[in-house]
DNA sequence: TACAAATTTAGAATAATTCTAAATAATTTC
DNA sequence: GAAATTATTTAGAATTATTCTAAATTTGTA
């Protein structure tokens, strides 16, 4: 199992502490946390840490691919982690977001004459547990 | 065939003349406009056109299922009345947004334990004319 | 140690959206 | 049909997320 660090240095990153802990945030929770939460929960840890920072380790990540952004409502972006194909569903009663994988790919669906960068797709509606407490 | 003024009202819209040619806009155009582009393209039209208008406008559509928000980059939301399942690509060259349409609904893919309410999917990458332009 | 390059930082600037309260238009009541 | 009520639109201020900018700090190298 390659560390967080090892991940980052084998696509070209170099593991200053502010990436190398943004990066460990991300991997380490599923919840799909916006650019604030992130700050937000990291400034503890780096006092120093300015948001501009986690804007611009986001925006590298994202360039490596070793991140994702997810929209999937309005205008707040979330970020993951999870970079193989997958969607998200939004649960609108209790607010969460969870992944969600296909039995097969997406791809396989589309008569593309385009090339696929990044396949990516939004599920709204009621989630399970939402749905028994009704 | 419908008329948009008939689709509003049977939809529980009194059909304002603001209402009218922005919903109207929407249907006559695929190119999923932000909010900043209907304003603008409407204000000729409608001179006293307000971007709160449009903006309440277009939530109040969403809210009656008339139109979605399409979510495919950045922070940039974009409007479609297309309703049925369906999905973008967005052409990471020439910047144009389309429809994207499966073979068969992405419902069938999902072991879903939840009540869906609404299904997006995003696929970025180089189109057709952009890849043979290289 | 000294220099250069890379990274981070705070705060200002920008852009999209929402809020607010007043103005206008449409509808209902008498 | 006038007055009152309700719905809709409007301009501009406020808010929010993100980007920009230029200085400060850190890291790597000669």
């Amino acid at each position: 199992m390659k560390t967080n660090q090892e991940i980052l240095v084998q696509n070209g990153v170099s593991p200053s502490i502010q990436r190398l802990k943004i990066f460990s945030y991300l991997k380490a929770t599923k919840s799909h946390p916006t650019a604030y939460t992130i700050f937000n929960d990291l400034k503890d840890e780096i006092p120093s840490l300015s948001k501009t920072t986690v804007y611009n380790v986001l925006k590298l990540l994202i360039a490596k691919r070793l991140v994702q952004e997810v929209r999937i409502e309005g205008n707040e972006l979330r970020y993951d982690a999870e970079v193989r194909e997958h969607g998200h569903f939004k649960c609108d009663v209790c607010g969460e977001v969870s992944d969600v994988f296909l039995n097969q790919p997406l791809n396989l669906l589309l008569n593309h004459s385009y090339e696929v960068k990044e396949i990516q797709f939004n599920i709204t509606g009621v989630c399970k547990s939402c749905l028994t407490k009704k």
